[in-house]
DNA sequence: GGTTCGATTCTAGCACCGCTAGACAATCGA
DNA sequence: TCGATTGTCTAGCGGTGCTAGAATCGAACC
């Protein structure tokens, strides 16, 4: 009884312990690097082992980018939350957004670059994911401005905001006046 | 003499056809079906011609991105042209960046989400992207807004296009309310 | 026209990838 | 203590991007 309790703590750690250390390892040295021997090999187990806990690399990364959704909802969150009016909460709101971008580029890549076999917007989207959609919706929902729908609107800004973290982090625009564009863009989209 | 030059000839046609072939197999089933061995096959050489025009891959990747943006900046500067007011024609440039990108995913993905060893926003961009970027902006900067920098506004405008873009295509946005989201993006953005 | 020689192209192979079958070892229940 | 079950590993498959060196071709000269 207990002896099986152990075994499912123990599978569970070491399921943690490989979603953690592919996230490192990602962040360390970009995805490409996260092969499956380098990533068996440095938690200390064969690479079949793998195998017992994810279907394959995908769902591995798909681990990362739920870790990562649960990550930047509780960060978007925790800036409106901090902010005032509603103008100013969405201005945090996108601080916070493109900042959780460029300081966990591997878990963003994750989350939206990569494919980690995730369905979205869909029934079987899983619920962190339904839940970072929906810190952004609270806050933004309410700049939507009159008749436009708040979902809508959320999709819009959010679009805006994953284009600048990814063009940015691309070296397409240039990262000096990245402040510059959120100020605008909170400017003319938000409703105050 | 002749003989030098009608090889060289040869040489630049069999580069095209190296391209188009890899553009048309990365349309057909994905970047990740372009494997130097199949576009070897399908242009009936061996792997090392290939090498012998491009360094590796990525810049293959990179060539195919060269083509795309001349291609872009044209659909978007006819769609501009075919338009009245600076209002009307930032919703025909945001269609057609749009509808570029639904119709040529691939050749999007090269540009924007592939590494083709391309230079951005910088001194040694390639010149075709930055007319890409040339041609957004001169429609983009007639409705930039008093006080605001035309190529500050370009950079969002655009991220913004590229995030509804990519997005979208990943299954990220419902597709269904596609014209909506730029209608209402456009409404926000565009100073008339 | 035959021969030489340089340019061009190919064959074969490297190290690596994701993934898996089957051998082996450790652990549990009787 | 033994047998069965569970867990893990070794070894290997077919694929990848890329390259060294062999082989072939074709242009130019005698």
């Amino acid at each position: 009884m207990s002896v099986q309790e152990r075994k499912e703590r123990e599978r569970a750690a070491r399921e943690r312990l490989i979603v953690a250390t592919a996230r490192e390892l990602a962040e360390q040295q970009g995805w490409d690097a996260v092969t499956t021997r380098r990533l068996a090999d440095r938690i200390e187990y064969s690479q079949p082992v793998l195998y017992s806990h994810f279907r394959g690399k995908r769902e591995i990364i798909g681990a990362v980018a739920l870790q990562g959704a649960a990550e930047m909802a509780a960060a978007v969150r925790a800036a409106a939350l901090a902010a005032a009016g509603p103008r100013t909460r969405v201005t945090a709101l996108a601080r916070a957004y493109l900042d959780f971008a460029e300081r966990n580029p591997a878990v963003y890549d994750a989350m939206f670059q990569l494919d980690g076999g995730l369905a979205f917007a869909a029934e079987d989207t899983p619920e962190p994911l339904k839940d970072a959609f929906a810190a952004l919706l609270e806050s933004l929902g309410e700049v939507a401005g009159d008749g436009v729908h708040p979902g809508l609107f959320t999709e819009v800004f959010w679009a805006a905001l994953h284009g600048l973290a990814t063009l940015t982090r691309a070296g397409r625009l240039p990262p000096a006046e990245a402040e510059r564009r959120v100020e605008l863009l909170v400017e003319r989209l938000a409703m105050a």
